[in-house]
Parts: C-alpha cells; structure tokens; sequence
RNA sequence: GGGGAAGUGCUGGAAUUGGCAGACAGGCGUGACUUAGGAUCACGUGCCGCAAGGCGUGAGGGUUCGACUCCCUCCUUCCCCACCA
C-alpha cells in the first residue's frame, strides 16, 4: 500500500456543492423526449433550526429521487418553506422581532443547512408561503372557492384556544383532553362568524383511494377521520304551542332505523335552537340553567366519555311518527350540535348512551330487537320458582346457567311456547309481578309480552315514568337491572337481529330490517335514507397576523364581498404593533381595514382573520412548477408536465390535516377547471420519528436533540446520510444511537481507502473474478430493487457486503482485471444517490468523466449474477442436517440421490429406507423418514 | 370503549414472502500494530453443554415434509380515534 489521500469530507463536501450549484447540475427542466417524475417531500416550517427529523425525511427521498434520475427519469425534486404560523407572531411577542424579519432570517440559515446535506434541490423552484407572490395565489384560490359555493361564513361554535387567541380547525385540537396543537391549552369553544371550505362535499370521494398507492394506514386514518354513517333521517313531531310546521319538524339522524320503535325518548344538544322554544315554564329555570352550564363548560369536561350522563327534562313531548307514541324531550350535553342534527332519538335499549341515560333519569327501555342469534335469554330469580321447574326445563332441553342469583336461560325460539307454558304452570306469571317489585328483571320477548298480556308491558312504561324526572330511590331498580349481564347483552352488545315491539315491522329478520325500515319510511314521508359524516367542513379563519389575508370586505350595503382579482394580492402591512390584548394586530391597524366596496365603491371594511397556514401548504407543489409565474397560481405548461406528484414523501402525523386538505384542493381545483385528474400525489410512503437516545421524543427541554449541524462537521454529510438510511427501518425510526453512526464512518472511510490505495496489478485466479463479478450484480440487483421499495437500511448493508468482498478480491490480486474495474465503476454509481460528494470525488480520482450523478444506472447482468454452484441444504425430518455444494443446474434425481447418500444423513436414517423426498429446486432437500 | 400496527441475540435490524433464522452494523471479548489511541487490522460473539448434541423468532395450540412467515386463542408494547347517535 502506498500513501493516499485522508478522506476529508469538510474538504470536498462544500466543493462539489459549490460546483454543481454552479453547473446547474440538478436544474429540472421541461424535456418531453424523457419520462418525467415528481418527487416530492413535505416542505419544512422555517423554525430557524433543520432538525435531525427532517434530514432523516429528506435524506432518502433525495437518493430515491438521485437514482431514478439516474434510471432515465427526469426528476423534479423541489423545496420551499411553509413560513406563515404561529410561531413567527409568538417570536414576535417573547422577543420584540417581527414575524417577517425572525421568519426570512430562519429560512436563510435553514436554506444553507439544507445545501449542506448535499441534496439534489433545485433552489430556482423554491416557493415560499409568505411571499406576497405566493399568498397572492393562496388568495386567488380563495376567490375560486368563494365563487364556486366552497367557501363560505358562518356563525359557528368553534374550537378557541385561549393562549394563541386564535381558532383552530378540529383537526388541529388533540388528545384527551382536547388542547391546541400548537401550545397544549385546552380549548374553549366560542361563537364565531368564520370562514369555512366545504371539505364535507367531497367526503365520500375522498374515501376513494382507488386511484392511490398510498400506505394503507394513512387510507385508514382517513377512512375513520371522514367516518362515514349511513341510516336514516327521521322527522319526530314536536307537541309545542306557537311553532311553525317547519320547527315542529324535529329531524334526527339514526344509523339503526330498525330500532325506531324503541324510542323512547329524544335529546337535544344544549345548543340546539329549538330548546328555548319548547321548554314549558315549569322547566325553563332548570333548562336555562343547564345550558349555561354546558356552554361555560370546556370540552375537556364535557367530552370525557366517563363522565357520568347530565341533562334536564324540557317539559315538552314530540311524537315518534313511526307509531304515535308521545316521548319526552331532555337536553343533554352528550348529544353533540356539530354532528347530525344536533338531536338525537334515543333507544335505551339499544344503546349503551341512552342506556345510561335512561338508567340515570328513569326513563323507559323498551327493546325491540331480538337476539341475533335468534335466542332470547331469560332469568328466573332464585326464590320464585318451585322445586319442579329446574327439572321440567331440563325436559324439554331448555339450556340454562345456575347463578347466585337464579338461573340464566337460554331460549331457542322455537321453544319459547313450551317455556311460556312452563312458567305459567309454575307460576312465574305471579313471580313477575314480584320480580319487578324487588328490582328483578325478566326478558322481554314479542312471545312473552304476548303471554304476558300488554298489562306488563303498560306496568314497566308506567314504572319508568314514576321515576321521572330524577327519583333517586328508584335507581336501585335499574342498576340491578343493569347487574343482569345477559339483559346487557340481550340490549346492545348485539348488532342487527330480528325486529320485535314494532308493530308491523315486528319479525322483520335483521339482514333487511333497515333497508325496509327505510323505504316504509320514504313511503310515508316521515324520513328517508341518508349519510352522515365526522367529517366538518374545514374551518380557515385565524385571528392573528402572520398568514395571508382573507380577500374579503365587508360592505353594510352588499355584505361580504370579495377583492376583486385586479387587487390581489391583499398584502400584509409590514407596520404593525403587538399589543397584549390578544387582538390580532390587523384589526388594531389605524388604516389597514378600510377598503372599499367592489360594487358601490362606499367605505367598506376588510376581513382581519388571515388563512389558517394549512390553506398555503394545500398547494405548494403546485408553486414549485413555476414559482415567478404571475398570471395564474402556476404555469400550465408545467403543471402538463410535471403534475400529478408521482411520489410523495413525509410524516404520517399529516394523515388526517394536510393530506386531506390537499386533495380536497385538488378535486376542488378540478371541479372548478383548474387541476387535472382524480388525485393531486399518486405514491405515498411515510418515515417514521427519530427518538433521542433516551428513547424520548427529541426536545429541548429534555436536552435529548441530535443538532444535524454537529454531526455534518464531525463526520460529514455523506456519512450521516448513509447512517439515516441505514440506522433503522425508513417507515419505523426509533431511537438514535451515536456509537451506531461509527459504522458508517467506518464505512464511508473503507470505501475511500480501498478506491485511494495504489495498488499495482496482481495475478487473480478466475474463480476470484468471477466471485467478485457475481457479488456486483447481485449487489446491483438488491439494490435496485430496495430502491424502488423504500428499503434504505438494506440498500447500505449490500453495500457494506460488497465492499467486504470487494477487499477480499483484492486480497486475492483482483487489481487491475477489467472485472475489478467494472466492479469500482458500478460501485460508486450506486453509491451516488447515498453519498454524493465522496462518490463523485473518487469517480473523479479514477478519472473518469464528471459527474458521477449525471451516469446511467448500470444493468444487472443477470447471468453473471447467477449462481453457478448452490449449496443445497439437507433436512431429515425438517432438521437441517447436512449442506452439499452442487451445481446449479442439477438435477432433480442427481440432487435426490446425492442427499441420500451424504453420511450425515445416513446417520439418520438408520437403514430406513426413506418415506418421502422433497426436493425445492436450488433449495434443498427434506427426507421423511 | 372502538380501530390499527408491532413483538426475532446485549442493541439497530436481515431473512429473495412457506425452505440454511440472526445477513449487515453497533456493542462486547481476544489478539496484532503502536510511546499512545475514541485510529487501523485479524478472529470470536443466540442460549445450554467439556463434548456429542439439544433448544431457540412474545406464550399456547393448529395446518404442513417443512412455519419468524399461514390459521386460532392469549399476553405485552406503541399509535390513532373517542358520548359521532
């Protein structure tokens, strides 16, 4: 070995960046004689620090994107900056700069770190969200939307967080406790006029994912965010004096139209309009006062599911249309105003809320579906039943469970007139009397109920309602009915069965019931068949300063009216002053609102809320077609080219907000003549989180961050790039370990001094070559292959394996054979998407012609890849037992018949001649002995 | 409460998708070269056992000539949603 260059990444890294920056080598340009591909990975928020986070997001969709470019593909791979937010403002306040100075300031320090990993950006795309040129078309798209009845303002309850003074979209309040994305505090729901996009008119086809090659966790996230219900609109009559017909129309939404029948009462959501109208004067004081209550509430108290159930009678009574029957109407903060109708109909019975409710209130439970299992259980308590009757049930092969209690039966259908009569015999109609009197249940079945004449069914209702409104000492009755595990089960741990207690529709097997249930419904026009959603319409408006402007004002003449496109963009004014009464800055502005009319020219005032920042990112990919373009949000030529995103890469924790919005954009931006084609990003892969080494989430507080920075000066930015695509699997993350990164420095420095060692030709056997010949293409082929799957961390230990043989071909005097030569040339092709700078120095040292990442991807030589002596693995009885080498082009006889005569096996068998032979072609072979 | 994902050496992780479990690394151990090493190189490293051999992919069962891989039951961890009618 001779002497040789150190590797000195310092050195050539921020040569070779300068020198492709110079050369324009990763500028994507319009070329139509080539396939283009759009690579793409979500843009970063300029916080003023890259963190480890995003490198480890970057880093292989940069060397994916480097290899398909090398694969003939011409690859657009941009970047830009998402830099309008709340943190710009909060700077702001804690530290006296303004948004756009601590923002630019941020993105020029980020822009220097992002050159320094080496990444094949091309900067002349770059797109930021706080450039007037770019807000501009954020608002245009706004104007789209507005004129197109997608946007649209409304007084609404909405989720408020009380630190950031500012609205928030419910996709942006999380947890438990239901805090504000950005600073933990709790939300407060306030009334508020706000501008929302209707995201709810694509629900259903945003859960189409058929055009998607998207991980199928993400589709689910969504599929459950959007939550789509189908069931019933149900029209109840409310019995209320001085209301018009439409008021006394009192729709609720239901997913089980089969259970109607089991109604037995209705609940509205404090916030429900209706309440103040037809609350009785006797209960006005309480109902007022409940109401108050509910909206003083935070969600934190009133969204707990353990909570036990509140409400207050209204004093009012609605009419379930399906059979006459008059409920009463409670209120109670367990029915939600933003979902549905904001009332529900409630069936006890089957309903674990209801259920509760009705236990808590004395409400009746009436149930009306029978067992699915076509089985109707029923108890008979210890102490009213004689002697005879375990023995008669016995008899007739009635199956029962002997409790504490009493006994637990079970009852086939078809055996329900034998048991009727055996209890009337024994006398268990006197019992039920009593069970009910001692807070004992009995099962309710359309056959006993028949038996038991309609008198106990009137004897439950008119208990029930003797509870009413909240007698205490009758509580004992339901929570031992509830203690009555089967009377649980028989009630809503069941889904569809057969329909009982429903007059016509009883015996209506379950499989139809709801179908039949609805078109009866329609028939009569009481209610039809209809969808719900989780899914809200997407709340934009934010009070604060630091996003773009809504381009909206506001005429006491012609009411909100939008900035006429000639006036776009609506600009920030720079002048502002942060005052701590938690106002948004543009509403203090002594001139900013005023604005004009667009149609009578009088004084008019503008909109103050800006644009939740999830609107600017819903587009950006589009920008980065043509970020100077200033006829339209981006240049069609390129958007016909380039467009749609072939792959898209980023963090899951996008899956219910930015993912969704974008595509709402996009169908939105169809249906209005501006996008093309059913989806805005075809392929979508996540990584997963790098931990600090404590395996905690990386914070400062917790002094646990790996500053990227550090590492790059220590190590260079090749080496950590390798270290990311290799330390775990691209999609899980995990913990960072800082003795694991030595590998890759080991690494890198092998493969420099084995491509720096002068080292003079040596005599190798051909055996060698063809070895080393063989492990380069199988090389290649794997790494191909991981390539296109993701599989980072196996593309770097193919690698790793190669370079070991590649040493050991070497040692063996490989030097200077064209097999060798070969062998470095596709080594350091491979190794340009991961390690870019040292691949290009070396491909430059051996002197061949710059640059490394403008060369084709090699071809697998698949007959060079192929083995030529496989060694075939021997199982007796599925134990491994021996290993032969054979050729690879063996034959099936020959391989059976040197199998068996290996002594190892022989061994086993014993003398036994074998019972069978399996032979997997390449593979192996098992003996059954 | 509902939905989902994952359990492989001391650690990160491989295993061509039903065919040699533990590739490639980290760590650790032994040695070499060194005044020195956070450098480099060689060898070793799943567990039990002196060995022959046996046992091993969260636990238990099943299918199969053969199971980390498929099926059933259970356990653990993590993530998401959560009074959504």
């Amino acid at each position: 070995m001779s002497d040789q260059t150190p590797y000195n990444p310092a050195e050539i890294e921020p040569k070779w960046q300068a020198r492709w920056e110079a050369d324009g080598l990763y500028h994507s340009d319009i070329d139509r004689s080539k396939t283009k591909y759009y690579a793409l990975t979500m843009l970063p928020y300029p916080s003023g620090e890259m963190h480890i986070g995003h490198w480890y997001a970057m880093t292989p969709s940069d060397a994916r994107a480097r290899f398909l470019r090398m694969r003939g593909f011409n690859v657009m791979f941009p970047m830009g900056f998402d830099a309008f937010g709340l943190p710009a403002e909060n700077a702001a306040i804690n530290r006296n700069i303004h948004p756009k100075e601590w923002t630019y300031a941020n993105i020029r320090r980020m822009r220097q770190q992002l050159r320094s990993m080496g990444a094949m950006f091309d900067w002349r795309r770059e797109a930021v969200s706080s450039d007037p040129e770019y807000y501009h078309w954020s608002q245009w798209f706004f104007a789209q939307l507005f004129k197109n009845d997608l946007a649209y303002r409304k007084m609404s309850p909405v989720d408020w967080c009380p630190h950031d003074n500012t609205t928030l979209a419910r996709e942006q309040v999380w947890g438990e406790d239901r805090h504000c994305e950005r600073c933990g505090t709790p939300v407060i729901k306030k009334d508020l006029e706000q501008w929302f996009f209707r995201t709810t008119s694509y629900a259903d086809e945003l859960l189409d994912f058929s055009h998607l090659d998207w991980p199928e966790r993400v589709e689910l996230l969504q599929t459950n965010w959007i939550h789509r219900s189908e069931g019933a609109e149900v029209h109840f009559i409310v019995d209320a004096e001085g209301l018009s017909a439409d008021e006394a129309r009192l729709t609720v939404f239901t997913t089980r139209p089969d259970t109607l029948w089991g109604a037995t009462f209705m609940v509205l959501a404090p916030e429900h309009p209706l309440v103040a109208k037809i609350t009785t004067d006797e209960q006005r004081e309480l109902v007022e006062e409940y109401v108050q209550q509910a909206l003083r509430q935070s969600d934190i108290q009133r969204e707990s599911a353990e909570k036990e159930k509140t409400g207050v009678f209204t004093g009012c009574y609605a009419t379930n249309p399906v059979n006459g029957e008059s409920i009463p109407i409670w209120i109670a903060d367990y029915v939600l105003m933003t979902y549905g109708t904001g009332a529900i109909m409630a069936v006890p019975a089957h309903d674990e809320r209801d259920f509760e409710f009705a236990l808590k209130f004395g409400l009746p439970i009436l149930p009306v579906i029978d067992r699915p299992d076509g089985l109707t259980k029923s108890f008979v308590p210890i102490g009213t039943m004689d002697a005879g009757f375990e023995e008669a049930l016995s008899e007739l092969s009635i199956p029962f469970v002997k409790t504490e209690k009493g006994l637990n039966v079970t009852l086939p259908v078809d055996k329900v007139e034998q048991y009727v009569n055996l209890a009337q015999k024994h006398q268990l109609a006197d019992v039920w009397t009593e069970v009910v009197g001692t807070g004992w249940i009995f099962i309710f079945n359309d056959e006993v109920l028949k038996w038991e004449s309609q008198e106990s069914e009137v004897r439950i209702l008119e208990l029930c309602k003797d509870l009413e409104p909240n007698v205490r000492h009758n509580r004992t009755l339901m929570e031992m009915l509830w203690e009555c595990e089967f009377y649980r089960d028989a009630l809503y741990h069941h889904e569809y069965g057969t329909m009982i207690n429903s007059g016509e529709f009883s015996r209506t097997p379950g499989e139809t019931a709801v179908q039949d249930v609805n078109e009866w419904l329609e028939g009569r026009e009481i209610g039809k068949a209809a969808i719900n959603y989780r899914l809200r319409d997407w709340l934009i408006s934010r009070q604060r300063y630091w996003g773009a402007p809504i381009p909206i004002v506001y005429c006491p003449q012609h009411g909100a009216q939008l900035v006429p496109d000639e006036q776009l963009p609506v600009l920030l004014p720079d002048d502002v002053e942060w005052l701590p009464t938690g106002e948004s800055p543009l509403k203090l502005h002594p001139t900013w609102k005023q604005a004009t009319c667009p149609v009578c020219g009088e004084a008019a005032e503008r909109e103050t809320d800006t644009m939740d920042t999830f609107m600017c990112s819903s587009w950006y990919h589009l920008r980065y077609l043509s970020p100077d373009y200033d006829q339209g949000p981006f240049d069609p030529e390129e958007y016909d080219y380039w467009m749609p995103v072939d792959t898209y890469t980023g963090g899951i924790e996008h899956a219910t907000m930015h993912l969704i919005y974008t595509r709402f954009f996009h169908k939105a931006g169809r249906d209005m003549g501006i996008t093309q084609g059913p989806e805005p990003m075809i392929q979508l892969r996540n990584q997963g989180i790098i931990l600090g080494e404590d395996s905690e989430k990386m914070s400062k507080s917790r002094g646990n961050v790996i500053a990227p920075d550090e590492l790059v000066d220590r190590y260079g930015a090749d080496t950590v790039r390798a270290y990311l695509m290799f330390f775990a699997r691209w999609d899980l993350g995990g913990p960072w370990n800082s003795s694991g990164i030595e590998g890759s420095v080991r690494w890198i420095r092998r493969i420099w001094t084995l491509f720096t060692d002068t080292i003079s030709p040596g005599n190798p056997t051909p055996e060698t070559l063809q070895v080393l010949r063989r492990k380069v293409h199988q090389t290649l082929r794997q790494v191909t292959h991981d390539f296109e799957t993701f599989e980072f961390n196996t593309i770097i230990s193919a690698l790793m394996e190669l370079l070991n043989e590649m040493y050991k071909a070497r040692e063996q005097g490989a030097v200077g054979a064209p097999e060798w030569d070969e062998a470095q040339d596709i080594y350091l092709r491979m190794l340009a998407p991961v390690a870019p700078h040292v691949a290009e120095e070396l491909w430059g040292i051996l002197g061949k012609p710059y640059s490394v990442h403008t060369q084709d991807w090699p071809d697998v030589d698949e007959a060079a890849a192929a083995e030529q002596q496989i060694t075939l693995v021997v199982q007796v009885n599925g134990k491994v037992r021996d290993r032969i080498t054979v050729p690879a082009d063996i034959s099936e006889e020959k391989a059976k018949e040197l199998a068996l005569s290996s002594d190892a096996v022989g061994k086993y068998l014993e003398g036994k001649p074998p019972r069978k032979v399996i032979l997997v072609p390449g593979k192996l072979v098992n003996i059954v002995v």
